[in-house]
RNA sequence: GCCGAUAUAGCUCAGCUGGUAGAGCAACGCAUUCGUAAUGCGUAGGUCAGCGGUUCAAGUCCGCUUAUCGGCUCCA
């Protein structure tokens, strides 16, 4: 599913549409200045600074006359012209955003020559490559989606452009492929089913980004939270609670108040404010608290690694307009734990941190996965201010986690320049219904905060074997990242259609008629006692609408029980998504579904159906 | 936070160029007691996101605020 890496043709037709789109919007709004317009992993896109605004009405005509350039069979033609020639040129041009870049090329990348392509009437200062003419652009095979702002160079504080996006393919087929799963995604998309089938609500009078997990969605995470239980108990995990709220001395001992003030909601102040009044802050992560649990006794080196884990309650003051259902929120629980080891033991840990991801990947039937692995970059000018400053911490750990890495034979990819401000980081990267690329979750090595705690008087440090005292190493990890996002990412996944375990009800018994609800009632409670969840349509609705009903609450497990049923003391199962239904004695199905239920099966048929018919 | 768009009943949406709101589903009631994806009839439900302006008159036009959506930035 992951998208593989695009033919060098293709690369070429959406970088040369990137080109028509310029050459199209500049002929429709002339005046138009350029940005950047490259290929990206759908198609492309351009960045303009428009003398008006455009709108979406405007994308039909911009793309005709995209069309018309194409079928104009232009010639691409390309020339390299010296620094001084090519500012030159660019003045002529009258493109300021051009201007610059060309600027920082020449001084900042010693660049000594700058290459322009031409197609008709239209030039662009463009490394290449592109296709030789226009003809050789699919003119059925793009479609501009997409207008939306973007800073000039990315960066918030530079002039706001209108970027244009446009989806590109090879052909027709491929084109109306991937439109297609773009619309289907919007049917699944968690906002959509998140309120058909009752799972969470964000509402006003709360606040936005502060979700409220309705009855069917706390099943779905109190489920997800068993599991994590069970797994990490496996691993030697041990569980501590800790609080919502700290004082802000803690937070400049961590350094988040340094750091990470902004995604923090603002102080408390609580006390006398006249003397003595402390400030307190909602907690943006648990590590801080972990690290005092480790700190709460002297610690000898015989009790690493020591895993403290808790599904524990984070606020961050998320801006507002990067809130997104319940992928990016304000209040969120995370499968949070950190592990505390010897610098020898971290390698180690990591492989067995990687293989609990993998354990719940398989379980959960996800597969099209891969490890982007985020470095810190040695070269880079800023490396100061992004990067604790110690090369040997980052050199060694750095190559650890790459051991590690390799050593669990997991697909992964190195990014350089990503890495967190105390570490290392590795990122699970999934792609959605929607086909893009989405971070499940993030694992961090962190070889710096318990020194800072230390600096700060907290003692948080171990015994070696020699009687010395030593600070240890710290992996922050969260397999199944939030609640809120990890549920959020398994609806579109699943559609909605949880596997039985995690579904919210996950049997309905649906009476045939007034007459057979007596014995509804009594199978459902015998189904309840083993803490399945069960429950009866009560409604006056035809058995169809029943039926109906059911099937749209997306129910794993639909039981028609009439007059047969009573007869035989049985159970006719619809399964869902499946048409046929078989029929069981009543204690044979709890004991099927149990199994189900215990080996967290994702399974839309049971096997051995047929012979059980008989 | 920034750029652009949107905001009508619980949900999905109508409401033409300004003349004081409508459907389907859901809910509720009555009748129906039904064998495999919608039984029929009825009832109720809206300060048209909020505030201000233009106008004889605003769901409709304008401004501000809030929220949401698509991006940017940030990031779990």
């Amino acid at each position: 599913m992951i998208m593989n890496e695009v033919s060098d043709a293709l690369h070429r037709i959406r970088h040369s549409l990137a080109h028509v789109l310029a050459q199209a919007v500049q002929r429709y709004r002339p005046g138009t200045k350029l940005g950047f317009g490259p290929a990206i992993a759908d198609g492309f896109y351009y960045d303009f600074l428009l003398p008006e605004p455009i709108t979406d009405e405007d994308l039909p005509k911009v793309q005709k006359i995209m069309v018309e350039i194409i079928k104009a069979k232009q010639e691409f033609s390309t020339e390299e012209l010296s620094i001084p020639d090519a500012v030159k040129r660019i003045e002529d041009m009258g493109e300021p955003y051009k201007a610059e870049y060309a600027q920082e090329l020449a001084t900042k990348q010693g660049l000594e020559t700058l290459s322009f392509y031409s197609n008709g009437d239209f030039v662009d200062m463009c490394e290449g490559p592109h296709v030789e003419n226009t003809r050789d652009i699919p003119r059925n095979a793009f479609k501009l989606h997409n207008i939306a702002g973007a800073y000039w160079r990315g960066d918030e504080k530079n002039q706001m452009l209108t970027r244009i996006y446009g989806w590109a393919f090879e052909d027709k087929g491929q084109l109306h492929t991937y439109v297609k799963a773009r619309t289907d995604a919007v049917k699944r998309d968690h906002r959509k089913l998140g309120n058909e089938l009752d799972i969470y609500v964000i509402d006003e009078n709360v606040g936005p980004g502060l979700p409220l997990w309705l009855p069917n969605g706390t099943v779905i995470i109190d489920q997800l939270q068993k599991l994590a239980e069970q797994f990490e108990f496996s691993d030697n995990y041990e569980r501590v609670r800790t609080p919502v709220l700290t004082k802000g001395s803690l937070y400049e001992a961590s350094g988040h108040l340094e750091l990470y003030k902004d995604a923090m909601f603002p102080a408390m102040k609580l006390g006398d404010e006249s003397e003595n009044g402390d400030e307190y802050y909602l907690r943006p992560m648990c590590c801080p608290h972990h690290h005092i649990v480790f700190s709460s006794r002297p610690r000898s080196y015989r009790e690493l690694p020591l895993r403290l884990a808790e599904y524990g309650h984070t606020f961050r003051n998320e801006r507002s307009g990067s809130l997104h259902g319940l992928t990016r929120v304000r209040a969120m629980c995370m499968n949070d734990a950190h592990i505390y080891c010897t610098k020898e033991q971290v390698r180690d840990e990591f492989v067995r941190v990687l293989s609990l991801h993998k354990r719940y990947y398989d379980l959960l039937g996800l597969d099209d996965y891969f490890f982007r692995l985020s470095m810190w970059d040695p070269e880079d000018p800023k490396g100061k201010e992004k990067y604790v400053d110690d090369p040997a911490a980052w050199e060694y750990s750095t190559e650890v986690v790459r051991e590690a890495m390799k050593e669990s034979n997991l697909p992964y990819r190195e990014v350089v320049g990503e890495a967190a401000f105390y570490g290392p980081k590795i990122d699970t990267q999934f792609m959605t219904v929607g086909l893009k690329e989405f971070t499940v979750s993030t694992t961090q090595l962190d070889f710096a905060v318990p020194q800072r705690f230390v600096d700060h008087g907290i003692d948080c440090t171990y015994v070696d074997n020699n009687g010395e005292k030593q600070v240890p190493y710290v992996i922050h990890r969260a397999p199944l990242s939030t609640h809120e996002r990890f549920a959020s990412f398994l609806i579109e996944r699943f559609g909605g259609a949880m596997p039985t375990w995690l579904a919210p009800t996950q049997v309905r018994l649906l009476p045939v008629g007034a007459d057979f609800e007596a014995y509804a009632d009594k199978v459902c409670a015998e189904l309840r006692k083993h803490f399945i969840r069960a429950e009866v349509d009560h409604s006056s609705d035809s058995l169809g609408k029943k039926i109906r009903s059911g099937t749209v609450s997306k129910t794993p497990n639909l039981l028609v029980l009439g007059a047969n049923e009573v007869e035989d003391e049985s159970v006719t199962v619809r399964r869902y998504g499946i048409k046929e239904q078989r029929t069981y004695p009543v204690a044979e199905f709890a004991q099927r579904l149990l199994t189900e239920i215990k080996t967290r099966k994702h399974v839309k048929e049971w096997d051995d159906a047929d012979s059980i018919m008989e």
